[in-house]
RNA sequence: GCUGGCGUAGCUCAAUAGGUAGAGCAGCUGACUUGUAAUCAGCAGGUUGCGGGUUCGAUUCCUGUCGCCAGCUCCA
């Protein structure tokens, strides 16, 4: 007899080697059917497993935490399995995990790449193995015997992983005639996946490694039901229509030219105006905070470059050019002019911390494949700051870096993740700097009351870094704001100043961004509010629209008032239906449109409508003004 | 950079078993003077990304190149 004990405290006795199966069963049909697994001692393990010894045990169903990843790593085999009998030693498997909202399967085959006018074939093939409902087995095997079984059915992946695990066994599942290396657990059988589709194809190297062999890597979603399912898709469409740079062309804010070159933003009037705003709202956000505004040039001499190491580490990814035979670097970055800046004078410690701030334009070759809208790009403007202070000040100074990033944050609304990336094995630098920063980093981040995670040597080889991350509209990732301690540029600029002592002592160096790049900020901002910009941003943020003609010229007026206050306005006098003008301005989410009839012009009143549809009370030309004005002051 | 896919009018898309392209919206012109998401009519608009090849003939097939998309690798 085994005892067994269940979440709510209560224990029940059953004989050795019955499974969690069977204890569902024993607590109630319903369960017994949503069972997918089990956790015994809290492990995962399948429902199947033998219940040799007491143990704590917990029903694992759909519902819970961890079913659904099962369910879709269930899955993963379910289209490998598809995958081999419809292409059987043609194709060879590799790994396949769950991930957020479905699966992705890894193959790697000489003769057939995959195509998405396979998928439904493979989807077919899928449903049809989901229906035979074949029980999902657990083996266990010796390392050997799997190393031959695999090496006997072509599937030399499957042998490198079993040969790197340097396990003596190794386990395996089987369901029907098809085979898998696997931890599991999974699904009992696979009649449980019920709501599966392939959704893209695209390379991944093997093992992550670009030096190997590239894979075709399948990726599809998979949930529960179809209804589940269903909502999943749908919402992913929606987050395409906020696809910045869909917007960015609706809108008018910006462009790319194959003329121009890949990766150089050409913006329009509004959203160089939008950008305006955002540049403006950092000058002043910066002047508040005790930054100097600082401005260096775009082209500096190569041996700058040299001295500060980006040549030797970075001109793979560095334009330079040369006239007169003197050759320039074009910067990837704003430091080399605040060194500079620093090394005009002496320093003393009294002076410190000394914070310069840049808008500064940056160019980077950045590898063809990786551009991405506004979100990468090769040409950006970055809200950067370098920060000059003495070692016992860089706790303050990161806490007040940190409160800077979460209050802009904030203002606009942004969830976000942060990392902390610390020392690699190639690094540069003392124990104690590192320590001293790191522990800086780390304790800031414990302040800001916000989980974060670390990434163990990720840092940079001259110091330790915080990475804070927006997401897109696809909840893809993007690195925004970033804190980095810097050992080596003080170093290489003999930087100093003169302490308390009198003696000589090196600054030390943080590098930090806000928004980070503006356009990439820019980028993440328009799918965040799918266009529908604050008022306070809006490039347009009222337009003035009249009935008729004959209303054009108190129209004209009322225009001229709000652009003399300070408004982003537009006026639209077109002989065109007012319904017609609406909707145009609706299209281009224009904040307010005020409407101007006879009524209006009788008055001395405009009429203004929101774009969520509803109408406001029409009001005087200066009640609108003030009513702007508190608007855009709620935001910041 | 790598793998796969794609590139037709300003935008969204259609067409061709190889026989030099068509629609809606936008634009222009005219009529209509209009009250909260599209008034009607007419006109105009493309060396089918660019270069080379195969062919009697290429937008279609091949090849190179540029760009875009998805993902991978990278991101000082």
């Amino acid at each position: 007899m085994v005892h067994i004990e269940l979440p709510d405290g209560s224990v029940k006795e059953l004989d050795q080697g019955s499974t969690p199966l069977d204890v569902a069963r024993g607590i109630g049909e319903g369960l017994a059917r949503q069972a997918v697994a089990a956790k015994i001692n809290g492990e995962l393990r399948d429902l199947t497993t033998p219940l040799e010894n007491d143990a704590k045990l917990e029903i694992v169903t759909l519902k819970s935490q961890g079913g659904l990843e099962l369910y879709r790593h269930s899955a993963a085999h379910l289209m490998a399995h598809a995958v081999k009998s419809l292409f059987g030693k043609e194709v060879q498997v590799t790994i396949g995990p769950a991930i957020d909202n479905g699966f992705y399967y890894d193959f790697y085959s000489e003769e057939h790449a995959f195509s998405p006018e396979e998928f439904e074939t493979i989807e077919a093939k899928m449903s049809e193995l989901a229906k035979a409902d074949l029980p999902i087995v657990r083996e266990e095997v010796s390392a050997t015997e799997a190393v031959e079984m695999f090496r006997g059915m072509g599937e030399e992946y499957k042998v490198e992983l079993i040969e790197d695990l340097g396990a003596e066994t190794v386990t395996l599942y089987r369901q029907g005639d098809f085979v898998d290396l696997c931890r599991g657990p999974h699904l009992p059988s696979t009649g449980f996946l019920k709501a599966f589709k392939l959704t893209s194809v695209a390379g991944a190297y093997w093992r992550g490694d670009e030096k190997n062999a590239m894979l075709q890597r399948i990726y599809a979603t998979a949930f529960p039901d179809k209804k589940e399912m269903k909502k999943h898709l749908a919402r992913l469409e929606e987050a395409r229509k906020r696809d910045h740079r869909k917007l960015g062309r609706e809108l008018d804010l910006f462009s790319f030219s194959e003329e121009a070159g890949a990766g150089l933003v050409i913006w329009h009037p509004k959203g160089a105006l939008l950008r305006t705003i955002i540049e403006d709202f950092e000058r002043k956000e910066h002047l508040k905070r005790g930054y100097d505004i600082v401005m260096g040039p775009q082209i500096l001499r190569t041996d700058l470059w040299k001295t500060s190491g980006h040549y030797e580490n970075y001109r793979d990814n560095m334009y330079f050019t040369e006239v007169d035979e003197q050759g320039y670097g074009i910067k990837p970055m704003n430091c080399l002019a605040h060194m500079l800046i620093y090394k005009s004078k002496l320093r003393s410690y009294r002076d410190l911390p000394l914070r310069y701030f840049e808008l500064g334009t940056v160019h980077r070759h950045e590898k063809s494949g990786v551009l991405h809208g506004l979100l990468r790009v090769r040409g950006f403007t970055q809200d950067d700051a370098h920060i000059l202070c003495r070692p016992d000040q860089i706790d303050s100074e990161v806490k007040g870096v940190m409160r800077f990033v979460q209050e802009v944050a904030g203002i606009f609304g942004f969830e976000y993740n942060m990392e902390l990336s610390t020392r690699p094995e190639k690094s540069i630098g003392s124990d104690e700097d590192w320590e001293r920063a790191t522990s800086a980093l780390k304790s800031a981040l414990d302040d800001s009351g916000q989980p974060y995670e670390v990434n163990e040597g990720d840092g940079a080889f001259y110091g330790p870094k915080i990475d804070v991350k927006l997401k897109d509209a696809l909840d893809r990732e993007w690195q925004c704001a970033t804190i980095q301690c810097d050992f080596t540029l003080p170093e290489r600029f003999e930087l100093n100043y003169i302490g308390q002592d009198g003696e000589k002592h090196r600054p030390v160096m943080l590098h930090r961004v806000i928004v980070g790049s503006i356009e990439r900020f820019i980028g993440v901002l328009i799918e965040h509010y799918a266009g529908n910009f604050p008022l306070w941003l809006s490039p347009v943020q009222a337009t003035v629209l009249n009935v008729t003609d004959n209303q054009a010229d108190y129209a004209r007026k009322v225009h001229d008032q709000l652009r003399a206050a300070g408004l982003r306005v537009e006026l639209d006098l077109r002989n065109e239906k007012l319904g017609f003008k609406i909707r145009e301005a609706q299209v281009n989410k224009i904040p307010y449109m005020l409407v101007i009839g006879d009524r209006e012009v009788e008055n001395g009143t405009v009429a203004p409508r929101f774009r969520k549809g509803n109408n406001l009370d029409p009001m005087t030309v200066d009640e609108f003004i003030r009513f702007v004005q508190d608007e855009c002051r709620q935001y910041h």
